[in-house]
DNA sequence: CGCCAATTCCGAAACGTTTGGGATCGCCGC
DNA sequence: GCGGCGATCCCAAACGTTTCGGAATTGGCG
């Protein structure tokens, strides 16, 4: 390994001049530094980042821990979110390490060890819900971390959408359109955004003089097949809906699929809006006739989490440092008036 | 932050002695080995992880580097691989760290950099393939790692199955059954995995006196879009196969929609057999008839890897510590007899 | 009483880096 | 001639841990 004694000993210079030349303080000859960096690049010297992260206090590793769990579904989401913030990370220069802990291990404790012992800057937190204590713990400690989503019940710096408003919208839209049997394929209420996403639609309602139907409201993993037979469920009614919300485009997905064999035709039939992640690893493509909701690219969130991270970490005492991310509404072509829908086919 | 140093004050020792009490030393008394452990307790003493790194030039961390890639297919198997090699790790106390690479990013370069900046134990590659640096790169560093999968052209520790029998196996319990028109859905022939596959695939045929008809041979991404679209075309066919091969489970369900899709019934029309990865997270549930096919679950290659990596780097010097996991194979009900199959149709 | 060994303890150095507080030198202005 | 100043350099301490070598105390035994 080459060290800065090493270099001190080739160009004839102490080891601190060669510190403050590589790390480019101002006293040190312009000469003497070129000396010095040409010298570091010739003997291959890599600063050693322990060395570093020992004097500074500071380690460039940020975390995530998430839960093992013998449920496949449960990590539907994980896989994307787990490489978005990973390239992220990694392009901000900090290293992400992914601690996947066993099933049923004890997620605080080990947010609180892997603090304690040093070496993690900070954490990442996803999926916060009412029971979980990982944002208390990680204040009690004094730990650096961002939140994917929020706990509205505490303040905590997170980055997130407004879920209430992802609800709201389409709920809005498709009772603007004429709809009142409105199904609504949620995503798990053990979640504050699936929880967001409820009170936006129950408000949508509201402010039409209407209620939901509280057999149309399905909590579900937000994948295909839980999409599938959720819907077929639902198209099974005596009453089926005339519209539904899907959670996500996953969830449309097999909404789609459902409707297909039930011979149930989308417009037609069926209006369909989703919200859309914008997944990378799940395009939302192929969908006939063209899917519409609301949407907000997760990459996006990937983004502003890393960096806000890094800005949390570098100051000492946690800003609350907050960010609402942008969310867009397009009707689609998987949508139609219900009044329009029956003149039409009672029409030629 | 509690140190070392907290707790020789509390309990009137050195340094040293505490160190060597809490590190289970010999030279320490019974009792005071007691009063240390209980003020460490008390205290919520944890060991600074990057003190000792520096100390013991052991960090702890292991990595994997994967190329950023803008294709969600290459991306298939990621998932299965990060979450399990994850949890592995974090059970052996160890932390993992996954970089994502920006797309076009030179991953030699990012492994080479990440270990010359010390900080990282060791390394775990996937999916080698016969144009990649990255095996040779490490072992020119010196840096301990370990390979899922395997070059044959060059010597290195490894973790792998025997994938020219998986090919071997699989063709040949076909060409007994009397299938002649065999295909072959593989993975990319970019990986050795798969070329190994095809040369079993090749044996088989050989030992049989034939030849394998190159019309019949696919190498697709390794996910049910890819196997559907590729078993369509080889069903429309002039003359269409008779069996098919799929490279894994996920192949085998496109391969059972497809043939759904053409009215072919599986196994009368079609035999069918899959490499079964044993996958968590796409779990081969639901195939009718049952898929058979050999079969090497994931999950244990995990174990080891984690396992073998660790001592791996707790060796200094690189042994060839390579192992070869058990295959096995069942038959399952996808498959049938050619003869048997047109007698069937011909008689009652 | 003196010697040796076992037991239990501690000082100090080391890992590689950063940084505060000087030191040295030449030069200017008074 | 001298104080001061800017430029350039270096010593030494510090981060928290591990560990080598030795020191102090005790007990046994000749």
């Amino acid at each position: 390994m080459v060290t800065l004694k090493d270099i001190s000993r080739d160009v004839g210079l102490s080891i601190t001049q060669v510190s403050r030349a590589l790390g480019g303080h101002t006293d040190v000859n312009a000469a003497t530094r070129e000396r010095v960096q040409l010298a570091a690049t010739r003997l291959g010297y890599r600063p050693n980042a322990i060395a570093r992260s020992l004097k500074t206090g500071r380690s460039g590793i940020v975390a995530m821990i998430v839960a093992g769990s013998r449920d496949p579904d449960s990590n539907a989401h994980l896989f994307e979110i787990v490489m978005g913030l990973s390239a992220e990370i990694s392009a901000l220069g900090l290293q992400f390490v992914l601690h996947v802990g066993q099933p049923g291990a004890d997620v605080v404790k080990l947010h609180t060890e892997l603090y304690r012992s040093g070496g993690i800057d900070g954490f990442v937190i996803i999926g916060p819900s009412p029971a979980d204590q990982r944002i208390k713990c990680l204040t009690d400690l004094g730990a650096p971390f961002i939140v994917h989503g929020r706990d509205p019940e505490q303040p905590h710096p997170f980055v997130d959408i407004d879920n209430f408003d992802v609800g709201r919208t389409m709920a809005d839209h498709l009772l603007s359109l004429g709809h009142r049997r409105i199904a609504f394929l949620n995503g798990p209420l053990s979640e504050f955004f699936a929880i967001q996403r409820q009170r936006g639609v129950d408000a949508a309602f509201a402010a039409h003089g209407l209620s939901v139907d509280p057999a149309l409201i399905r909590s579900i993993t937000m994948i295909e097949p839980q999409g599938r037979s959720a819907a077929r469920d639902l198209l099974q009614l005596d009453n089926p809906p005339t519209a539904i919300i899907a959670g996500n485009t996953m969830i449309a997905r097999g909404v789609y699929h459902a409707a297909a064999d039930a011979g149930v035709s989308i417009p037609g039939d069926l209006s369909v809006l989703a919200h859309d992640d914008g997944l990378e690893l799940f395009p939302a493509v192929g969908f006939q006739p063209p899917l519409g909701g609301t949407s907000a690219h997760l990459s996006a969130a990937w983004i502003s989490l890393s960096a806000d991270l890094k800005q949390i970490i570098a100051a000492s005492k946690t800003p609350m440092h907050n960010r609402i991310l942008d969310l867009t509404f397009d009707k689609g072509s998987a949508t139609q008036s219900i009044l329009v829908d029956r003149s039409m086919r009672v029409g030629p």
